[in-house]
DNA sequence: ATTCCACAGGAATGAACGGAAC
DNA sequence: GTTCCGTTCATTCCTGTGGAAT
Protein backbone atom coordinates (compact mmCIF):
# COMPACT_ATOMS: atom_id res chain seq x y z
CA UNK A 1 0.00 0.00 0.00
CA UNK A 2 1.28 3.26 -1.01
CA UNK A 3 2.17 5.88 2.03
CA UNK A 4 2.50 9.00 -0.68
CA UNK A 5 -0.84 9.37 -2.60
CA UNK A 6 -0.62 12.02 -5.28
CA UNK A 7 -2.15 15.28 -4.33
CA UNK A 8 -5.72 15.46 -6.52
CA UNK A 9 -6.73 18.78 -4.78
CA UNK A 10 -8.39 20.83 -7.55
CA UNK A 11 -8.67 24.00 -6.43
CA UNK A 12 -6.33 26.46 -5.56
CA UNK A 13 -8.40 28.94 -4.37
CA UNK A 14 -12.05 27.77 -3.75
CA UNK A 15 -13.36 31.43 -2.66
CA UNK A 16 -12.89 32.68 -5.67
CA UNK A 17 -15.98 30.92 -6.91
CA UNK A 18 -18.09 32.56 -3.77
CA UNK A 19 -20.39 35.22 -3.58
CA UNK A 20 -18.10 37.68 -1.70
CA UNK A 21 -14.89 37.25 -3.66
CA UNK A 22 -14.53 40.54 -5.13
CA UNK A 23 -12.70 40.22 -8.70
CA UNK A 24 -10.19 42.56 -9.99
CA UNK A 25 -12.07 43.46 -12.89
CA UNK A 26 -15.43 43.29 -13.04
CA UNK A 27 -16.26 42.22 -16.93
CA UNK A 28 -18.61 43.81 -19.35
CA UNK A 29 -20.01 46.65 -17.28
CA UNK A 30 -17.89 49.42 -18.33
CA UNK A 31 -20.78 51.17 -19.17
CA UNK A 32 -22.47 50.94 -16.21
CA UNK A 33 -19.49 51.06 -14.00
CA UNK A 34 -18.86 54.29 -15.41
CA UNK A 35 -22.52 55.47 -15.05
CA UNK A 36 -22.38 54.57 -11.57
CA UNK A 37 -19.12 56.26 -10.79
CA UNK A 38 -20.98 59.86 -11.98
CA UNK A 39 -23.68 58.44 -9.54
CA UNK A 40 -21.51 59.12 -6.67
CA UNK A 41 -19.26 61.69 -7.53
CA UNK A 42 -20.90 63.86 -5.49
CA UNK A 43 -20.28 62.02 -2.06
CA UNK A 44 -16.49 62.81 -2.56
CA UNK A 45 -17.08 66.57 -3.96
CA UNK A 46 -18.64 66.99 -0.21
CA UNK A 47 -21.77 67.62 -1.35
CA UNK A 48 -25.42 66.03 -0.60
CA UNK A 49 -25.50 62.68 -2.25
CA UNK A 50 -28.00 61.51 -4.95
CA UNK A 51 -29.85 58.43 -4.37
CA UNK A 52 -29.26 56.00 -6.85
CA UNK A 53 -31.23 53.13 -8.04
CA UNK A 54 -29.91 50.27 -9.68
CA UNK A 55 -31.34 47.44 -11.76
CA UNK A 56 -31.52 44.06 -13.55
CA UNK A 57 -32.15 40.55 -13.03
CA UNK A 58 -30.42 38.12 -11.15
CA UNK A 59 -26.74 37.70 -10.83
CA UNK A 60 -25.99 40.53 -13.62
CA UNK A 61 -22.93 42.59 -11.23
CA UNK A 62 -25.21 44.71 -9.53
CA UNK A 63 -24.14 44.21 -6.31
CA UNK A 64 -20.60 43.07 -7.70
CA UNK A 65 -20.54 46.28 -9.01
CA UNK A 66 -21.65 47.97 -5.95
CA UNK A 67 -18.96 46.53 -3.49
CA UNK A 68 -16.22 47.38 -6.05
CA UNK A 69 -17.01 51.05 -6.15
CA UNK A 70 -18.17 51.29 -2.81
CA UNK A 71 -14.62 50.01 -1.83
CA UNK A 72 -13.20 52.65 -3.63
CA UNK A 73 -15.23 55.18 -2.87
CA UNK A 74 -13.94 54.77 0.99
CA UNK A 75 -10.96 54.17 0.35
CA UNK A 76 -10.35 57.26 -2.18
CA UNK A 77 -12.77 59.80 0.37
CA UNK A 78 -10.21 58.80 3.18
CA UNK A 79 -7.54 61.03 1.41
CA UNK A 80 -9.75 64.03 2.07
CA UNK A 81 -10.08 65.28 5.40
CA UNK A 82 -13.19 66.61 5.21
CA UNK A 83 -15.19 63.85 4.54
CA UNK A 84 -16.08 61.65 6.75
CA UNK A 85 -17.75 58.60 4.28
CA UNK A 86 -19.57 55.31 6.20
CA UNK A 87 -21.15 53.22 3.94
CA UNK A 88 -23.98 50.54 5.11
CA UNK A 89 -24.70 47.18 2.99
CA UNK A 90 -27.75 45.66 4.12
CA UNK A 91 -29.16 43.02 2.15
CA UNK A 92 -33.22 42.95 2.41
CA UNK A 93 -33.84 39.26 1.26
CA UNK A 94 -35.95 37.92 4.43
CA UNK A 95 -37.60 41.30 5.33
CA UNK A 96 -40.45 42.11 4.91
CA UNK A 97 -41.31 45.37 6.33
CA UNK A 98 -39.92 49.03 6.86
CA UNK A 99 -39.85 49.04 10.60
CA UNK A 100 -37.29 45.27 10.26
CA UNK A 101 -35.22 46.99 7.59
CA UNK A 102 -34.66 49.97 10.58
CA UNK A 103 -34.05 47.58 13.02
CA UNK A 104 -31.50 46.11 10.96
CA UNK A 105 -29.74 49.17 9.60
CA UNK A 106 -30.12 50.71 13.63
CA UNK A 107 -27.89 46.86 14.83
CA UNK A 108 -25.17 47.77 11.81
CA UNK A 109 -24.46 51.22 13.58
CA UNK A 110 -24.54 49.67 16.92
CA UNK A 111 -22.13 47.28 18.18
CA UNK A 112 -22.22 43.83 19.18
CA UNK A 113 -23.22 44.61 22.90
CA UNK A 114 -26.11 46.43 22.50
CA UNK A 115 -27.63 45.14 19.76
CA UNK A 116 -31.49 45.54 19.62
CA UNK A 117 -34.23 42.97 19.09
CA UNK A 118 -36.25 42.39 15.65
CA UNK A 119 -39.46 42.97 17.23
CA UNK A 120 -41.61 44.58 20.12
CA UNK A 121 -40.58 48.09 19.67
CA UNK A 122 -43.22 50.43 18.69
CA UNK A 123 -42.35 51.57 15.31
CA UNK A 124 -41.91 55.58 15.81
CA UNK A 125 -38.92 54.38 19.06
CA UNK A 126 -37.29 52.81 15.96
CA UNK A 127 -36.90 55.21 13.52
CA UNK A 128 -36.16 57.44 16.74
CA UNK A 129 -33.35 55.05 17.63
CA UNK A 130 -32.10 55.04 13.37
CA UNK A 131 -32.10 58.93 13.41
CA UNK A 132 -29.83 58.63 16.70
CA UNK A 133 -27.15 56.57 15.15
CA UNK A 134 -27.20 58.02 11.92
CA UNK A 135 -26.94 61.61 13.26
CA UNK A 136 -23.88 60.39 15.81
CA UNK A 137 -22.26 58.89 13.12
CA UNK A 138 -22.12 62.18 11.11
CA UNK A 139 -20.93 62.81 7.84
CA UNK A 140 -21.63 61.48 4.70
CA UNK A 141 -23.71 58.19 5.19
CA UNK A 142 -24.33 55.91 2.15
CA UNK A 143 -27.23 53.21 2.64
CA UNK A 144 -27.19 50.52 0.49
CA UNK A 145 -30.34 48.27 0.39
CA UNK A 146 -30.11 45.44 -1.62
CA UNK A 147 -33.02 43.02 -3.12
CA UNK A 148 -34.88 45.96 -2.06
CA UNK A 149 -38.02 45.09 -3.78
CA UNK A 150 -38.44 42.25 -0.79
CA UNK A 151 -40.29 45.05 0.58
CA UNK A 152 -43.72 45.29 1.13
CA UNK A 153 -44.24 48.76 2.42
CA UNK A 154 -42.32 51.83 1.03
CA UNK A 155 -42.35 53.91 4.49
CA UNK A 156 -38.40 53.93 5.00
CA UNK A 157 -37.98 54.80 1.61
CA UNK A 158 -39.99 57.72 2.00
CA UNK A 159 -38.65 58.63 5.49
CA UNK A 160 -35.20 58.13 4.90
CA UNK A 161 -34.60 60.49 2.13
CA UNK A 162 -36.37 63.24 3.80
CA UNK A 163 -35.16 63.00 7.48
CA UNK A 164 -32.84 65.83 7.22
CA UNK A 165 -35.24 67.87 5.42
CA UNK A 166 -37.81 67.13 8.57
CA UNK A 167 -35.03 67.49 11.47
CA UNK A 168 -34.25 64.35 12.37
CA UNK A 169 -30.98 64.58 11.50
CA UNK A 170 -28.86 67.32 12.03
CA UNK A 171 -25.09 66.13 10.80
CA UNK A 172 -25.36 63.35 8.81
CA UNK A 173 -25.87 63.54 5.02
CA UNK A 174 -28.01 60.98 3.39
CA UNK A 175 -27.46 58.69 0.57
CA UNK A 176 -29.26 55.71 -0.48
CA UNK A 177 -28.59 53.28 -3.15
CA UNK A 178 -31.66 50.93 -3.71
CA UNK A 179 -30.71 47.26 -5.76
CA UNK A 180 -33.73 45.88 -7.04
CA UNK A 181 -33.96 42.64 -9.28
CA UNK A 182 -37.59 43.72 -10.74
CA UNK A 183 -38.30 46.17 -12.61
CA UNK A 184 -41.79 47.14 -12.01
CA UNK A 185 -40.62 47.56 -8.55
CA UNK A 186 -40.18 50.89 -9.35
CA UNK A 187 -43.50 51.58 -10.96
CA UNK A 188 -44.66 50.46 -7.83
CA UNK A 189 -42.89 52.92 -5.83
CA UNK A 190 -45.39 55.71 -4.30
CA UNK A 191 -44.85 58.81 -6.21
CA UNK A 192 -43.25 60.77 -3.73
CA UNK A 193 -41.22 58.22 -2.63
CA UNK A 194 -40.46 57.32 -6.55
CA UNK A 195 -39.05 61.02 -6.97
CA UNK A 196 -36.99 61.39 -4.11
CA UNK A 197 -35.21 57.66 -4.19
CA UNK A 198 -35.08 57.37 -7.80
CA UNK A 199 -32.95 60.53 -8.35
CA UNK A 200 -29.88 58.33 -11.07
CA UNK A 201 -31.03 54.80 -11.86
CA UNK A 202 -28.55 52.66 -13.74
CA UNK A 203 -29.75 49.36 -15.80
CA UNK A 204 -27.88 46.27 -15.49
CA UNK A 205 -28.77 44.63 -18.44
CA UNK A 206 -28.11 40.93 -18.52
CA UNK A 207 -24.81 39.10 -19.70
CA UNK A 208 -24.43 37.34 -23.11
CA UNK A 209 -22.92 34.02 -23.20
CA UNK A 210 -19.74 35.42 -24.23
CA UNK A 211 -19.44 37.65 -21.48
CA UNK A 212 -20.41 34.92 -19.31
CA UNK A 213 -17.71 32.56 -20.32
CA UNK A 214 -15.17 35.40 -20.21
CA UNK A 215 -16.86 35.69 -16.60
CA UNK A 216 -16.14 32.03 -15.66
CA UNK A 217 -12.80 31.61 -17.10
CA UNK A 218 -11.79 34.49 -14.92
CA UNK A 219 -12.84 32.99 -11.71
CA UNK A 220 -12.12 29.33 -12.77
CA UNK A 221 -8.26 30.51 -13.55
CA UNK A 222 -7.89 31.53 -10.16
CA UNK A 223 -10.16 29.33 -8.41
CA UNK A 224 -8.55 26.02 -10.12
CA UNK A 225 -5.30 24.69 -10.57
CA UNK A 226 -4.31 24.87 -14.15
CA UNK A 227 -5.94 21.82 -16.62
CA UNK A 228 -8.59 21.16 -14.06
CA UNK A 229 -11.47 22.90 -15.58
CA UNK A 230 -12.30 21.80 -19.44
CA UNK A 231 -13.30 24.24 -22.11
CA UNK A 232 -16.38 22.44 -22.84
CA UNK A 233 -17.46 22.55 -18.72
CA UNK A 234 -17.30 26.22 -18.63
CA UNK A 235 -18.95 26.73 -21.58
CA UNK A 236 -21.85 24.44 -20.47
CA UNK A 237 -22.40 26.70 -17.07
CA UNK A 238 -22.26 29.21 -18.95
CA UNK A 239 -25.31 27.93 -21.23
CA UNK A 240 -27.10 26.76 -18.13
CA UNK A 241 -26.65 30.93 -16.97
CA UNK A 242 -27.51 32.25 -20.72
CA UNK A 243 -30.43 30.35 -20.61
CA UNK A 244 -31.95 31.70 -17.25
CA UNK A 245 -31.37 35.10 -18.28
CA UNK A 246 -27.80 36.00 -18.31
CA UNK A 247 -27.00 34.75 -14.76
CA UNK A 248 -23.52 35.31 -13.66
CA UNK A 249 -24.22 33.93 -10.00
CA UNK A 250 -26.44 30.66 -11.14
CA UNK A 251 -23.21 29.56 -13.25
CA UNK A 252 -20.48 30.34 -11.06
CA UNK A 253 -22.65 28.23 -8.19
CA UNK A 254 -22.70 25.50 -10.87
CA UNK A 255 -19.25 25.62 -11.09
CA UNK A 256 -18.56 25.47 -7.87
CA UNK A 257 -20.54 22.22 -7.32
CA UNK A 258 -19.20 20.85 -10.15
CA UNK A 259 -15.70 21.14 -8.62
CA UNK A 260 -16.88 20.10 -5.68
CA UNK A 261 -18.36 16.78 -7.07
CA UNK A 262 -14.96 16.42 -8.58
CA UNK A 263 -13.24 16.36 -5.27
CA UNK A 264 -15.45 13.99 -3.71
CA UNK A 265 -15.11 11.83 -6.63
CA UNK A 266 -11.23 12.18 -6.59
CA UNK A 267 -11.18 13.45 -10.30
CA UNK A 268 -8.50 15.97 -11.24
CA UNK A 269 -10.61 16.95 -14.22
CA UNK A 270 -14.16 18.48 -14.41
CA UNK A 271 -16.19 17.43 -17.21
CA UNK A 272 -19.21 18.15 -18.61
CA UNK A 273 -20.49 15.26 -16.81
CA UNK A 274 -20.07 17.05 -13.65
CA UNK A 275 -21.43 20.02 -14.33
CA UNK A 276 -24.94 17.92 -15.01
CA UNK A 277 -24.85 16.12 -12.14
CA UNK A 278 -24.25 19.58 -10.11
CA UNK A 279 -27.32 20.70 -11.56
CA UNK A 280 -29.14 17.93 -10.69
CA UNK A 281 -27.71 18.40 -6.91
CA UNK A 282 -28.63 22.29 -7.24
CA UNK A 283 -31.84 21.50 -7.99
CA UNK A 284 -32.49 18.65 -5.60
CA UNK A 285 -30.98 21.28 -3.01
CA UNK A 286 -33.33 24.09 -4.15
CA UNK A 287 -36.61 21.70 -3.55
CA UNK A 288 -35.51 20.40 -0.03
CA UNK A 289 -35.69 23.71 1.21
CA UNK A 290 -38.57 24.66 -0.68
CA UNK A 291 -40.14 21.94 0.74
CA UNK A 292 -38.62 22.39 4.35
CA UNK A 293 -39.58 26.20 4.65
CA UNK A 294 -43.33 24.87 4.25
CA UNK A 295 -45.95 24.90 7.02
CA UNK A 296 -47.60 21.77 7.84
CA UNK A 297 -50.85 22.73 5.73
CA UNK A 298 -48.38 23.55 2.69
CA UNK A 299 -46.91 20.22 2.66
CA UNK A 300 -50.43 18.28 2.95
CA UNK A 301 -51.38 20.47 -0.24
CA UNK A 302 -47.93 18.98 -1.57
CA UNK A 303 -48.50 15.69 -0.73
CA UNK A 304 -52.52 15.35 -2.14
CA UNK A 305 -50.77 16.70 -5.47
CA UNK A 306 -47.61 14.57 -5.57
CA UNK A 307 -50.79 11.41 -4.77
CA UNK A 308 -52.74 12.92 -7.58
CA UNK A 309 -49.70 12.87 -9.95
CA UNK A 310 -48.92 9.47 -9.27
CA UNK A 311 -52.25 7.82 -10.33
CA UNK A 312 -52.33 10.17 -13.57
CA UNK A 313 -54.64 12.70 -12.32
CA UNK A 314 -52.97 15.51 -13.66
CA UNK A 315 -53.05 18.07 -14.17
CA UNK A 316 -55.76 19.15 -11.68
CA UNK A 317 -57.70 21.96 -10.85
CA UNK A 318 -57.84 23.66 -7.37
CA UNK A 319 -61.34 22.28 -6.63
CA UNK A 320 -60.39 18.22 -7.80
CA UNK A 321 -57.27 18.65 -4.91
CA UNK A 322 -59.25 19.93 -2.31
CA UNK A 323 -60.99 16.17 -1.13
CA UNK A 324 -57.45 14.48 -1.19
CA UNK A 325 -55.80 16.96 0.87
CA UNK A 326 -59.19 17.17 3.08
CA UNK A 327 -58.36 13.48 3.86
CA UNK A 328 -54.71 13.96 4.31
CA UNK A 329 -55.39 16.39 6.85
CA UNK A 330 -57.91 14.48 8.92
CA UNK A 331 -55.48 11.58 8.85
CA UNK A 332 -53.13 14.55 10.31
CA UNK A 333 -55.20 15.45 13.01
CA UNK A 334 -56.32 18.60 11.86
CA UNK A 335 -58.60 20.81 10.40
CA UNK A 336 -58.29 21.66 6.66
CA UNK A 337 -58.26 24.81 5.54
CA UNK A 338 -60.76 27.06 3.59
CA UNK A 339 -60.41 26.80 -0.33
CA UNK A 340 -59.10 30.27 -0.99
CA UNK A 341 -56.46 29.53 1.71
CA UNK A 342 -55.57 26.11 0.06
CA UNK A 343 -55.26 28.25 -3.06
CA UNK A 344 -52.86 30.14 -1.44
CA UNK A 345 -50.82 27.37 -0.49
CA UNK A 346 -51.07 26.24 -4.49
CA UNK A 347 -49.37 29.30 -5.73
CA UNK A 348 -46.72 28.94 -3.65
CA UNK A 349 -46.25 25.89 -4.39
CA UNK A 350 -45.93 26.98 -7.72
CA UNK A 351 -43.72 30.13 -6.91
CA UNK A 352 -40.86 27.19 -5.81
CA UNK A 353 -40.75 25.91 -9.02
CA UNK A 354 -42.00 22.49 -7.32
CA UNK A 355 -45.67 22.87 -8.97
CA UNK A 356 -46.49 23.95 -12.72
CA UNK A 357 -49.80 25.98 -13.52
CA UNK A 358 -51.89 26.35 -16.49
CA UNK A 359 -54.72 29.17 -16.92
CA UNK A 360 -57.65 27.80 -18.38
CA UNK A 361 -60.46 29.02 -19.47
CA UNK A 362 -63.61 26.92 -20.38
CA UNK A 363 -65.94 30.18 -20.87
CA UNK A 364 -69.30 30.36 -20.00
CA UNK A 365 -69.17 26.27 -19.34
CA UNK A 366 -66.36 26.04 -17.01
CA UNK A 367 -65.14 29.69 -16.30
CA UNK A 368 -61.77 30.27 -15.23
CA UNK A 369 -59.70 27.95 -13.39
CA UNK A 370 -55.90 26.57 -13.06
CA UNK A 371 -54.31 23.14 -13.44
CA UNK A 372 -51.60 22.16 -11.61
CA UNK A 373 -48.88 19.98 -12.50
CA UNK A 374 -46.55 18.29 -9.99
CA UNK A 375 -43.04 20.13 -12.07
CA UNK A 376 -40.41 17.75 -10.66
CA UNK A 377 -39.64 14.40 -10.29
CA UNK A 378 -41.25 12.86 -7.97
CA UNK A 379 -39.31 10.72 -6.23
CA UNK A 380 -36.68 13.88 -5.91
CA UNK A 381 -40.22 15.49 -4.26
CA UNK A 382 -40.97 12.52 -1.94
CA UNK A 383 -37.50 12.17 -0.35
CA UNK A 384 -37.51 15.57 0.24
CA UNK A 385 -40.96 15.48 1.82
CA UNK A 386 -39.38 12.52 3.90
CA UNK A 387 -36.78 14.44 5.45
CA UNK A 388 -39.36 16.84 6.84
CA UNK A 389 -42.87 15.58 7.14
CA UNK A 390 -42.09 13.66 10.50
CA UNK A 391 -41.31 17.15 12.10
CA UNK A 392 -44.84 18.28 11.05
CA UNK A 393 -46.89 14.82 11.70
CA UNK A 394 -47.80 14.15 8.38
CA UNK A 395 -45.80 10.55 8.49
CA UNK A 396 -47.79 8.75 11.11
CA UNK A 397 -50.50 9.52 8.83
CA UNK A 398 -48.82 7.85 5.90
CA UNK A 399 -48.02 4.94 8.22
CA UNK A 400 -51.82 4.49 9.08
CA UNK A 401 -52.25 4.86 5.42
CA UNK A 402 -49.44 2.19 4.50
CA UNK A 403 -51.86 0.11 6.92
CA UNK A 404 -55.16 0.54 5.68
CA UNK A 405 -54.50 0.22 2.01
CA UNK A 406 -57.56 1.25 0.68
CA UNK A 407 -59.04 1.45 -2.47
CA UNK A 408 -57.57 4.03 -4.95
CA UNK A 409 -55.28 5.57 -1.83
CA UNK A 410 -51.51 5.93 -3.16
CA UNK A 411 -48.59 5.62 -0.44
CA UNK A 412 -45.18 6.18 -0.57
CA UNK A 413 -44.38 2.77 -1.01
CA UNK A 414 -45.83 2.98 -4.50
CA UNK A 415 -43.86 5.81 -5.34
CA UNK A 416 -40.00 4.32 -5.31
CA UNK A 417 -40.66 1.90 -7.67
CA UNK A 418 -41.27 4.59 -10.17
CA UNK A 419 -38.85 6.19 -12.50
C1' DA B 1 -73.28 42.47 -27.93
C1' DT B 2 -74.45 40.48 -23.89
C1' DT B 3 -74.56 36.97 -20.48
C1' DC B 4 -72.47 34.08 -17.29
C1' DC B 5 -69.42 30.35 -15.35
C1' DA B 6 -66.05 29.25 -11.84
C1' DC B 7 -62.48 30.36 -10.33
C1' DA B 8 -58.34 34.01 -9.23
C1' DG B 9 -56.84 36.87 -6.07
C1' DG B 10 -57.38 41.54 -3.31
C1' DA B 11 -58.85 43.48 1.17
C1' DA B 12 -60.38 43.55 5.74
C1' DT B 13 -60.13 41.33 9.92
C1' DG B 14 -58.74 38.42 13.74
C1' DA B 15 -56.25 34.91 16.64
C1' DA B 16 -51.86 33.35 18.26
C1' DC B 17 -47.27 34.27 19.35
C1' DG B 18 -42.67 36.21 20.65
C1' DG B 19 -40.49 40.19 22.42
C1' DA B 20 -39.96 44.81 25.03
C1' DA B 21 -41.13 47.76 28.70
C1' DC B 22 -43.40 48.82 32.86
C1' DG C 1 -47.79 39.61 35.81
C1' DT C 2 -49.91 43.21 32.11
C1' DT C 3 -49.86 46.06 28.13
C1' DC C 4 -48.07 47.29 23.69
C1' DC C 5 -46.20 46.11 19.36
C1' DG C 6 -45.23 43.69 14.81
C1' DT C 7 -45.53 39.30 12.29
C1' DT C 8 -47.62 35.22 10.57
C1' DC C 9 -51.22 32.39 9.32
C1' DA C 10 -55.75 31.92 8.90
C1' DT C 11 -61.02 33.14 7.64
C1' DT C 12 -64.58 35.81 5.37
C1' DC C 13 -66.26 38.63 1.93
C1' DC C 14 -65.67 40.52 -2.13
C1' DT C 15 -64.50 42.23 -7.04
C1' DG C 16 -62.26 40.99 -11.36
C1' DT C 17 -61.70 38.25 -15.56
C1' DG C 18 -61.61 35.78 -20.27
C1' DG C 19 -63.98 33.48 -23.47
C1' DA C 20 -67.92 30.06 -24.68
C1' DA C 21 -72.79 30.25 -24.98
C1' DT C 22 -76.73 32.83 -26.00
Amino acid sequence: MAIFERDTEIYRDRDALREDYQPEELIGRDTELEQYKTALQPVINGEQPNNIFLYGKTGVGKTAATRFLMEHLEADAARYDDIDLTVVLLNCDGLSSSYQIATRLVNEFRDDADQISTTGYPRASVYDMLWQELDSCGGTVLIVLDEVDHLEDDSILYQLPRARANGNLSNAKIGIVGISNDFSFREELSPKVKSSLVEEEIHFPAYDAGELIEILQQRASVAFHDGVMTDSAIKLCAAYGAKDAGDARQSLDLLMKAGDIAREEDTDTVSEDLVRKGRDALERGRIQEGIAGLTQHGHLVLYALVTLESEGETPVRSRDVRPRYSTFAKKAGIDPLVPRRMRDHLSELTMLGIVSVTERNEGRRGGTYREYTVDMDLELVVSAMEDTVETVGLHSSLADRAGTGSGTETTIADFDGRT
